[in-house]
DNA sequence: ATGACGGTGTGGCACCGA
């Protein structure tokens, strides 16, 4: 069971990219954020076509939107956080009836925030308390669950190519690590860290200054199981390769395999 | 200190992302 979470920036734009890697890594399901569409601009028939004929969308015309892509059916798709009003598209939930249970899978698109200081990095942080409480009762409710998507946040010093250039800025701040931090309390994995990486392993490079050839990048596309599923991580990985494609997204697919 | 690149929607650019 292989499950994948990638901000493509632009499914319209990144569609092919996304079909071709698809054919080379069949995961069961590929979340997808930044979709920049509306519902009625997603293409359905070209992921049923490629094997993925169950498709969840929560999209928005030209920012955020967020879509579960599988090969399982998808059931009790919920879309935001709830209890947390938001005009944004950043959150569809599904669960997946796989051969060993349920799984309860979440996919995210996290705020960025801009900057400490200012109404945006607010909002990120009123969203990042929502999606906690909101997260305990889906726990309490889905034993297995798996919490994917672009977080906006490294959670250490090994998440980031600067770490004391950048230190308390945008996506290094106390505050969003503290919030990530009560994340984990709620019972929940970093996944790619229960295994030996690569160092300076990121998910994201800036387009600009040639950032992915300098691997000037930050880690902040994540995926965390829940600690009933611990025991079944049988690998975590960053695909890196995308990123050299031709008009690549800004960020690169992570995929995780259970068993 | 700023902008650098890329996507969108519009409009001759501005806004946003990270």
């Amino acid at each position: 069971m292989k499950l994948a979470t990638w901000n493509v920036n632009s499914l319209a734009v990144r569609l092919p990219q996304v079909l071709d890697w698809l054919a080379v890594n069949p995961v069961d399901a590929l979340c997808l954020q930044e979709l920049k569409l509306p519902d009625d601009k997603f293409p359905l028939q070209a992921l049923q076509e490629a094997g993925y004929g169950h498709c969840a969308v929560f999209g928005q015309k030209t920012y955020n939107g967020v879509a579960i892509v599988s090969r399982l059916p998808l059931r009790d798709v919920a879309k935001n956080i709830q209890g947390f009003a938001d005009e944004q598209s950043r959150v569809i939930a599904a669960t997946l009836d796989t051969p060993r249970g349920a799984l309860r899978l979440v996919n995210g698109y996290f705020v960025n925030g801009q900057a400490p200081g200012t109404d945006k990095f607010a909002y990120k942080m009123q969203w990042l308390a929502g999606l906690r409480h909101w997260l305990a009762g889906e726990l309490a409710a889905s034993p297995g669950l798996v919490l994917v998507g672009d977080f906006n946040i490294t959670f250490d010093d090994r998440d980031t190519y600067d770490p004391e250039g950048l230190r308390e800025t945008i996506h290094h701040t106390s505050e969003e690590r503290a919030q990530f931090q009560a994340l984990l309390e709620l019972g929940l994995v970093d996944a790619f860290r229960l295994f030996e990486q690569p160092e300076k392993s990121y998910s994201w490079w800036d387009y600009r200054e040639f950032a992915f050839r300098r691997n000037r990048g930050l880690r902040i596309d994540h995926i965390l199981v829940s600690q009933p599923l611990k025991p079944h991580v049988k690998s975590c990985l960053i695909d890196k390769l995308p990123r050299k494609n031709e008009r690549p997204s800004d960020h690169v697919p992570v995929v995780v395999e259970l068993d």
